[in-house]
DNA sequence: ATTATTAATTCTACATTGTAGAATTAATAA
DNA sequence: TTATTAATTCTACAATGTAGAATTAATAAT
């Protein structure tokens, strides 16, 4: 049942030494798989290195979540721009919300941490994908945000299941197709 | 600085028992002093009583939570029906979302309880306005959803003060207007 | 009246969390 | 060789929800 006291202390070279990047895709692995943040006691167990080795890397478990949202930063559509500008921003909605469901539990620090992640990128891209539009700044801003707040809204209904069985991500659909109309009464 | 214990076992009926409403009424003002949900010993402290004393009114925590969230239906905005449905619609929307402010932390349990709560009689109200628009049944749900989780998403965000300073109520009035907008062309 | 049961309460205790701070040991610099 | 720094484990604490037992009064049964 017990498992053996590790050797105390600075270990010698030869042993692989823990990381930032070895905690990170530790972490990501169980956010994936267990669908939850991970406790730190956890995490550290997964590793077989005792919690407070983890802090040694990240100044908080909030850092380290951070790390975790900013890393995921790659997985957000890139807009191709030969594309109908509809289709862009179906796609970049589906795999924003696809991350938040893979990763769940990361909504709150994406929202709540003001530093690089997943927020931003998919702001600053959709916004690249508006630009084609020749809406006004103004409305550009207002139609960023209803999105943007739609979209974390069905993500968090996502993150508690709400919904009767699975959310499917293409439940947006409707939604998103309305919001295209209101869209196009402005360009 | 310790306070006198208090005698043991059953108090004599002179004296004032705790009781599902005191303990609510107790909680919600808490809830609303200090922005957030209060821990059960805070709430029983409050109460001048044990933490345990309050699971005998309530079975855990989150049933308390669900109680406070159903006592609140009461302060959804009642449409009047001899309004313009924008007006009777943003009134909605800015009650629920006053609510959802005032008391603070309480989205997630309106959320994933399937019980009685604002979010249903939201969702009533909204119906009983569109049902004037004459709307077919499937543009009424998706209507009903994008507006829904556009409200969620903004008060998740409100709840976790992301944006500079103070979150105000009528940030919602570009988006909300937008989305008439998307209405409009459905009517 | 006495006794048994039930109700309202406090107490003690546990598991789970994040994480501060000290101790330990190896690597590296002086 | 010694001093310093780095990487680690250990111990411990505060906060949380809450199970379960003990206690006492009210009420029901006899």
């Amino acid at each position: 049942m017990s498992v053996k006291p590790k050797k105390r202390g600075r270990p010698f070279n030869s042993s692989k030494q823990l990381s930032n990047s070895i905690i990170l895709k530790c972490a990501k692995s169980m956010l994936e798989e267990e669908g939850k943040i991970p406790a730190i006691r956890g995490l550290a167990a997964k590793l077989n290195v005792d919690a407070m080795a983890i802090y040694h890397y990240f100044a908080n478990k909030n850092a380290l979540l951070e790390a975790i949202a900013s890393s995921l930063v790659t997985e957000i559509y890139e807009p191709k721009n030969d594309r109908p500008w509809k289709t862009e921003i179906y796609s970049l909605c589906y795999s924003y919300l696809k991350l938040l469901k893979d990763y769940n539990g990361l909504l709150e620090t994406m929202l709540s941490s003001t530093c690089f992640g997943p927020s931003n990128v998919f702001t600053e891209k959709f916004s690249q994908i508006t630009d084609t539009l020749g809406l006004s700044p103004a409305t550009a801003i207002t139609a960023r945000d209803l999105l943007v707040d739609y979209l974390h809204g069905f993500a968090f209904a996502m993150q508690l299941n709400k919904r009767d069985g699975e959310i499917e991500l293409e439940m947006i659909k409707g939604p998103i197709n309305l919001y295209f109309g209101a869209l196009e009464k402005y360009n």
